[in-house]
DNA sequence: TTGAGAAAATGACTCACAGTCATAATACTT
DNA sequence: AAGTATTATGACTGTGAGTCATTTTCTCAA
């Protein structure tokens, strides 16, 4: 119960992660090791395994971090004054932001979308990112009911269910421009922005409805 | 030059390529080994790599068949006397059929674009799985610019740009139905049909305009 | 048919890395 | 200051990708 023995504990943690962070994002987490995450956070290797269990675990907490750096940002840029039109259009801008301004967190939540390394088989402590992530798809839904109350936003739309499509096309959307814009370029004359724009575009349309 | 010849390293080449399917398929391309493909194939595990550099080159190959089913099916499907809105509603179909009978060459595929494996280091001839993929957008972009001709879609689309972002935003949207869908579940009443139901209404609505 | 040279196949080996654990260092308590 | 608990360590183990010296199989000219 000592508290400044759970402050240090903590402080490790978090810079256990900040060398995480530095070696994952360098290298990419298939090419990095726990040897060079040690070195840089300036520990042995046993002792990141007495805060993660695993290379996995580690990765999550940057995961945590990706997912409540977003939320936050989202959390900042709404305006309870605006339809929820408008806070859709903001989100949707702020997540762009996030895009390219946090290419490698960006990358954390895309990974993670792609893998199953959520077995239920994992301990609920270890859950709290899904929390966060859970959490943005809700905003997104209240920001959709709000807008059909206030009559920006179509009617014939289930909030939840319309905010987990919207996400799953965007973070495709985005996936593709991130992971596949060499090709796409290579073969056909265009832009990141420009597949992102017209992706927005639609979307917009499909929340205003006819 | 000898043609026998070349046929049995065809069919061997091939035979890796099922073994590896087998493999890969049951326990997932990260806790599949190289001893396990060599193995199943009947052969040592030096063998494996005349055929193929690279365990990565081996999945390719196995990218390459999942485009080549995918595009297969497509074609087959596709009624030149509809219009173009109708075929497309033919290949989203067509394309959920896939999800749904070749879930593990649509694993593949999604694996493929999460992935930054196509380093343009890659010798031209590992890159006929890229051909096929690309030709697959190709298709959707010509049914959308014939769908603007007959007047069955709307005009303001480009119809490559919208191919693209079609494919994107479908594939983030299936592959949120196939990584997360336990995680949607416990958290929201949702069930996949809902999230993929919605989506595609969503597509049609965004082709057909206002 | 044979045997020499080419082509294909092999599996023991190397190297890199995740995760473990017996031991060492440090911190806390009285 | 001694004893106990906590935290840290890095040598070690196991696994798997990729290599390569050696062996086996094929080819074809004589």
């Amino acid at each position: 119960m000592g508290t400044p023995k759970d402050i240090r504990k903590k402080q490790r943690y978090e810079a256990i992660v900040d060398a995480a962070e530095k070696v994952f994002f360098s290298k990419g987490i298939d090419n990095a090791s726990m040897d060079q995450v040690a070195k840089q956070a300036g520990l042995g290797k046993g002792t990141l395994y007495l805060y993660f269990e695993s290379k996995n675990a580690l990765y999550r907490a940057i995961l945590y971090r990706a997912f409540a750096t977003l939320k936050k940002q989202f959390e900042e840029a709404l305006d309870e004054e605006n339809t929820g039109f408008e806070n859709m259009k903001t989100i949707l801008r702020v997540y762009l932001d996030f895009f390219y301004n946090h290419p490698h967190y960006f990358n954390a939540i895309l990974h993670f979308q792609n893998d199953l390394f959520n077995l239920d088989a994992m301990a609920s402590e270890q859950q709290i990112y899904l929390a966060e992530g859970v959490a943005i798809i809700e905003l997104g839904a209240q920001l959709i009911e709000k807008g059909q109350q206030d009559g920006s936003i179509r009617n014939d739309l289930k909030a939840i269910e319309a905010a987990y499509v919207f996400w799953g096309q965007t973070m495709g959307v985005l996936q593709l421009v991130q992971k596949k814009m060499a090709i796409v370029t290579h073969y056909h004359q265009l832009e990141a922005d420009q597949l992102i724009v017209q992706h927005f575009k639609l979307i917009e349309y499909v929340l205003k409805g006819s």
